[in-house]
DNA sequence: TCTCGATATGTTATCGTTATCATATGGGGC
DNA sequence: GCCCCATATGATAACGATAACATATCGAGA
């Protein structure tokens, strides 16, 4: 920068003034020290501003993979409301275990982020105090935890659930099923089959129709291979709830490979409203969720928080439910 | 950490070589020092730490999306190769645009990253200089561009058309049609699509059969609208290859919806070997591409060259030509 | 003409680490 | 018992920007 400074005949602070072009700088004088800029090829460093500033620019997010189409819209979602802010998102992988959480929130404090989102509501003990040390806005998504650490952006996993279950009642299946990954670590899908059992025993259903499979994300296949097992072990089912639509649609392809039509031999209904579900034959019924839009809304209220804090204030921790929605499809 | 230091009764120079743990610090200093850290709920700060120390652990990559499991996986190799070596990947996405690349890369070199992975070979001139004038690792993936920057992971999407092409002739199909996004801003797509007119030129087969559909990626569904018009304009279309197994699957499904039988009426190909081209019945040929292997690939040659560079020396450029296959299945 | 405020730029200190060099201590070989 | 080296720690000066305050210039209004 002094490089440059020198070159347009400025001091240093002028250039960087010029930089952000927020301050005073005389249009002649920033004509100059773009040029230079342009001319010498320099690039600002961050890093050294943040330091000095105290404002890194950063949004960390953490989400279980990107592997699951709903995960990558609601990095989508993230990515977009930063990057129309000019703040610059630092990801992490968590896997769907929250010990990998607590790792990556520990590296990603190390970058002083400003704000950070993470996925659900489930969280390690240290994993909550090194939040809380770290005094930024946390915004907490895909879930509707019972103590939210500051502001949340989801939905109830296992009322979705519910609400699937009396759906599928309602049109007259009786005898239930649900596929899922093997587990405890895949907590939404957890709470999906939570939520799954306490409705069909309300209704009376049977409820111990569960095949778990595979590690979550269960996968096409593993979601074929479990309904296998499902229709071994109960051969009666009526229909099968998914943990997700892939684990739905590998179901179906499963079940068309042997011949079982769908929905007429085995319902079957999955949960995300993947692409997949709505152009598969049979297209998947299945639960709606505005991925990209938790995304968004989490890094919107994310910057507002950070808006407040830079200038003094403080988080104003909010919980915003968004809607779900069944969407009937052939296969259910 | 001056606080740390004093709780510990050692300077801030023995906490910072103990939270490295490379020189020397005795066992008792260094135990007192972790206590103090977990007592204050001391979290180093990275962005002095690497503002001193010019090395900031951050490597940048930038990808068109990923919303395309292709470009999932790779971010995963990528991330997980980089997570190893304890590197902070700073993660971008171009939306398959050059222009945004060139932003993109500008946003990225301001926080100094060590490397940089991009995706294809086609990059604006000011990009590339930029590129230059940073003097880090770069590695261009997914492509086998003629002038490459620096280094390479990729393979050559034109020749794996032309490969798939000569598959589906030595089938006995002859009259092909291609199925890709409407373009010119999907490189690899383009590539593919140049492959594919060389391919069947050579072989004297009809090369007009072109439908363009959306921008990309092209969805499932736009797949389906694509094929509908390939045989509306072209009924006697023996094969069509998509530009990815998603177009593939969407056209698929509109064929089986249409009573349309594939492979028989028309067969479909398609390209990435995504979880759905071996799910979906009828299960979809494709061209298998290690897109993890190549992410991962990718970031360890640039942290190779990361560490060459930190010793005072230079990158080692050097062009991997990845392994593609063709999977043959039931849907051509 | 003088003053004052708006505009434009400069100076200095500082952000929180780590590189580098300096220093202290202890033990083994001669 | 002396020297030297390996080990362990400290002091100081960067790293490259910006915050905060200081200064200079200019024109308008009193």
């Amino acid at each position: 920068m002094a490089d440059v400074a020198r070159h347009a005949g400025v001091s240093a602070m002028t250039v960087s003034r010029a930089l952000k072009d927020e301050t005073y700088v005389s249009p002649a004088t920033r004509e100059r020290i773009l040029a230079a800029v342009d001319e010498l090829g320099y690039v600002l460093d961050q890093a050294a501003g943040s330091l000095s500033s105290k404002r890194t620019g950063f949004v960390a997010a953490l989400v279980p993979s990107i592997n699951n189409s709903n995960f990558s819209d609601t990095t989508r979602g993230m990515s977009d409301a930063l990057a129309k802010r000019g703040i610059q998102l630092l990801l992490g992988f968590t896997d769907y275990s929250i010990e990998n959480e607590e790792r990556l929130i520990e590296v990603m404090l190390k970058r002083r982020p400003e704000g950070i989102i993470i996925t659900g509501g489930t969280h390690s003990e240290r994993a909550r105090k090194l939040l809380n040390n770290a005094a930024i806005p946390v915004v907490e998504t895909w879930d509707l935890p019972r103590n939210p650490i500051d502001s949340v952006v989801g939905f109830s996993n296992a009322n979705a659930a519910r609400l699937m279950v009396e759906t599928l009642a309602k049109k007259g299946y009786r005898k239930l099923g649900f596929i899922g990954g093997t587990t405890n670590r895949d907590t939404r899908g957890d709470d999906r089959r939570f939520g799954f059992l306490e409705a069909v025993e309300e209704l009376s259903l049977p409820a111990d129709r569960l095949v778990s499979f595979g590690a979550p994300p269960i996968t096409m296949l593993q979601g074929g291979e479990a309904m296998v097992q499902m229709l071994d072990r109960w051969p009666d089912t009526e229909a099968v709830m998914c943990v997700s639509d892939l684990s739905a649609f590998g179901s179906i392809m499963e079940c068309q490979r042997r011949g079982w039509k769908v929905p007429e031999r085995i319902a079957i209904a999955g949960f995300g409203n993947f692409e997949v579900a709505e152009c598969s034959v049979p297209s998947i019924t299945t639960i709606k969720v505005d991925c990209y839009g938790i995304g968004y809304a989490a890094a919107e209220k994310v910057c507002e928080d950070i808006v407040a804090m830079r200038e003094g204030g403080s988080t104003t921790p909010q919980t915003v439910a968004v809607d779900i929605e069944i969407v009937e499809r052939e296969s259910a």
